[in-house]
DNA sequence: TGTACATCAGTGAACGCGCGTTCACTGATGTAC
DNA sequence: TGTACATCAGTGAACGCGCGTTCACTGATGTAC
């Protein structure tokens, strides 16, 4: 459905076009009882929530700073200005979309804290962990993993300092280890960057491998927990030079 | 200047724009024999120069995503059109900056090769040469670690490839090293990963602290040496499992 | 319980604008004789 | 060396299109009595 028109700024061509041209019927379904329940809260929160979905599918393709309020509008099967109901603009979009996605890292932060205990497995079952959630969330990890450094400077820094929380949530973890609680904050927060890095490399890798090519996926597993292990290995050792 | 004006698709009222408004005087310098030396072919070199410059100013404050083929054309003081005599569409200049930009990338890497050669003294001087190319080239290494992981997909898998391609002669210098002659090429590959991973990660954080602050680069510079002799250690003990 | 009014999520037309691309053109540079 | 013609980098007008945002609106849901 085309909502504009060009047409001369002109009260003879204007009247025409809108006699001549009957309406046509919508093209997404027409809401009916059944599909449409609830209260008018409940579904503005069901449109909001369209929105957002929408925009996490278009960002599968697309960077941010590409959207338009139009493209999501219409991907979520509502009119341009419903838009405005629900965000200010797109940047406040985009903010609500850091949010999810962090709600989701940290979901996996606290999946990981209930894994096993001595360096190697914790390094295997973790790995095995982030590669799961990339999975079942690879929209929110896109879109983190993308719009870490893009040209969206609002979102480039509210990500920015979601990670660095997160590293620091990470680095508390850390310093429960028995080699690593007599660091100081800020080398704890020197060696989360550092896996925190890897992490982000490895699940961009997972989402841009081939999706029916375990092989591929398999040798990025691999080279993640070898890389990982070589950053414990450094962290034994670290205590030498401290 | 404007070359587009909306008017009714009409042959009396275009005819009256023409006649109505005279032109205004064009707003960038006109071309004088004096700035404007050099053969046809020379001059044609210069328009390009101008082209691809403009675009990495653009690329500071915007995602390539986002750049328009008129903008561009716009700030390198060039008429649309024009563009098209250097540049099949913005896919094709966005493949020329990434080959600019990591030709730039292959001049550090080779101004490190001429460092020092005990562990920890490499890590300082090669850490130095990273932030003073940051600096010195901050337009290519921006484009690099902003369009890594950015919604082009063109763009996101020529600059994958030369990542790759720069890890595996990383990995090559790596093997030099007296610890490492005798790792696989996997090994050495993963390990290249882990420092090519830090160094993106340091030369962002570099690009987007203040830059009246040499208190937070010097941070970001103490925490990457850090990174580094933590993954240097950690190689060190790497033969253990091996 | 029924009625009258308020709320407000979503609609659709309209606006002015910048976009990519086409086209015929201009006029300085380059080349052949 | 001079002349006549070819080349081609850059120009400017035009096209149809999608954009963000405004506005007055509609009609189902919610509320007060």
């Amino acid at each position: 459905v085309t909502y504009d028109t060009l047409q001369c700024v002109d009260g003879h061509s204007r009247k025409r076009a809108r006699s001549s041209s009957p309406r046509p019927a919508r093209s997404r379904a027409p809401r009916t009882s059944e599909t449409d329940g609830g209260s008018r809260a409940e579904r503005k929160r069901r449109t909001r929530e369209a929105l957002i979905a929408a925009a996490f599918r278009m960002l599968e393709r697309h960077s941010f700073d590409r959207l338009s309020l139009r493209e999501v509008a219409r991907e979520a099967g509502v009119v341009p200005t419903a838009f405005y109901r629900h965000f200010e603009n797109m940047d406040a979009l985009g903010l609500v979309l850091v949010d999810e996605s962090f709600r989701t890292l940290r979901d996996l932060l606290r999946d990981a804290r209930t894994g096993a205990l001595e360096p190697e497995r914790i390094i295997r079952s973790s790995v095995q962990i982030l590669v799961r959630h990339t999975h079942e969330h690879r929209q929110q990890f896109r879109f983190i993993a993308r719009e870490r450094y893009s040209g969206v400077t609002t979102l480039r820094y509210a990500i920015r300092s979601e990670i660095r929380l997160f590293a620091s949530e990470l680095a508390t973890d850390l310093a429960r280890f028995p080699g690593l609680n007599r660091w100081t904050t800020e080398d704890l927060n020197m060696m989360a960057g550092l896996i925190v890095n890897t992490m982000v490399s490895t699940v961009e890798g997972i989402l841009d491998a081939p999706l029916d090519s375990p092989v591929a996926e398999d040798e990025i597993i691999r080279i993640a927990e070898k890389q990982l292990i070589l950053v414990a290995l450094g962290a034994a050792q670290w205590r030498v030079i401290d």
